[in-house]
DNA sequence: AGAATATTTTAACAAAATAGTCGAAAAAAC
DNA sequence: GTTTTTTCGACTATTTTGTTAAAATATTCT
């Protein structure tokens, strides 16, 4: 019944920290399966395999990071301010999720394809999200009048770059800088006056 | 020449970032190998086998812990601060070293007694470097007199007992609290007047 | 109760990963 | 140019790991 589905949150619970911990590689099923005290056979039960325990914990990331990202904004009217703190929230967050990164961006070579679907499709809502705000910002006559898709696309695209230094150095002081100093510079040529 | 002892520093000193980050079982040579920019095979010319590298970083570990406790007591005439102080320093630093603890409790059963050695000695070197504290202490009229092998003894035990509930949360603030506490009812008891 | 269903455990195995070996090539020292 | 030191790739043996199927156990339903 109802049951099945709370085992289920137990076993992304659990396999969410040790993913985020060790990555998926170093991540073994009886690991999760020693968190969750169970034998390492009863998660096929829950999962087909491994790939599908991390895919169910990927969307479960992305939908928290989602909600972080909506609770964060929706307070603030003005569209300059809103899109930085998307950004801010985005990248901050982003950061816990390194581990995840790392599990997949090493062995990107192999069958791991459906990690490339996974985030195709986040960035495209990321990119809906941020032409939003954007339209918001046009409307309102805060921002130029400018194709928002590209300009949406484009931040997207720097904010993947942003991600790759974070992953080397986990200064958060030098994060934020940065970010400060793209935005001004984004805003600048993005800002009516 | 000296060449062999640079590159077994840096094989060190890559094997002990990863064992700290992923513990004995799940850190491969391949991973030390791939940081320090070498063969597989090259590490097996410095080092008889993996073992031999783990004990390697303890005893490296061990020995940086040592110069962290003296520096950070040397400057200190009261021995209360001094021992507040040092068991401070003990007990953070110690928090780095989690992972190796638990590299090393889980798999305690098989063939890791050299593990238990090297805990042994470093217990005992402890107990008297505590031991000093108190003899100084003691000398000074600060605390009462007491059978100071003992009470070093205790101490001892008192910081590994702190130590398992740090393996479980890894909250600095109740560390602090506990740990003033401690002393202070360490010092109440032992303090003259 | 006992039948039907849901969940867990056991045992097994193939494929992948891993520790460790060896000899030969490269590099460095002499 | 010979010797010594260092690196590396190919190989092997062993262990780990993901996965499956069937048996065992627990739970729910009638």
């Amino acid at each position: 019944m109802e049951k099945k589905e709370t085992v289920t949150q137990e076993i992304i619970e659990a396999a969410r920290q040790l993913f985020s911990r060790y990555g998926f590689r170093k991540t073994t099923m009886e690991d999760i399966a020693r968190v969750t005290r169970k034998g390492k056979s009863s998660l096929y039960y829950y999962f087909k395999n491994k790939e599908e325990v991390f895919r169910a914990v990927i969307i479960h990331e992305a939908s928290i990071l989602r909600k972080a990202l909506k609770d964060a904004t929706t307070g603030i009217s003005d569209p300059a301010k809103k899109l930085e703190k998307y950004v801010m929230v985005r990248m901050h967050t982003m950061k816990e999720l390194i581990n995840y990164y790392e599990a997949v961006e090493h062995e990107h070579d192999s069958h791991y394809s459906f990690i490339d679907q996974l985030r195709d499709q986040f960035d495209q809502d990321e990119a809906e999200a941020i032409r939003h705000i954007l339209d918001e910002g046009v409307a309102q006559g805060k921002f130029q009048p400018l194709d928002t898709e590209l300009a949406a696309n484009t931040l997207v695209i720097a904010m993947k770059g942003l991600e790759f230094p974070l992953v080397w150095k986990g200064s958060t002081e030098n994060l934020d800088k940065r970010i400060h100093k793209i935005m001004k510079i984004l805003f600048y040529g993005l800002l009516k006056r």
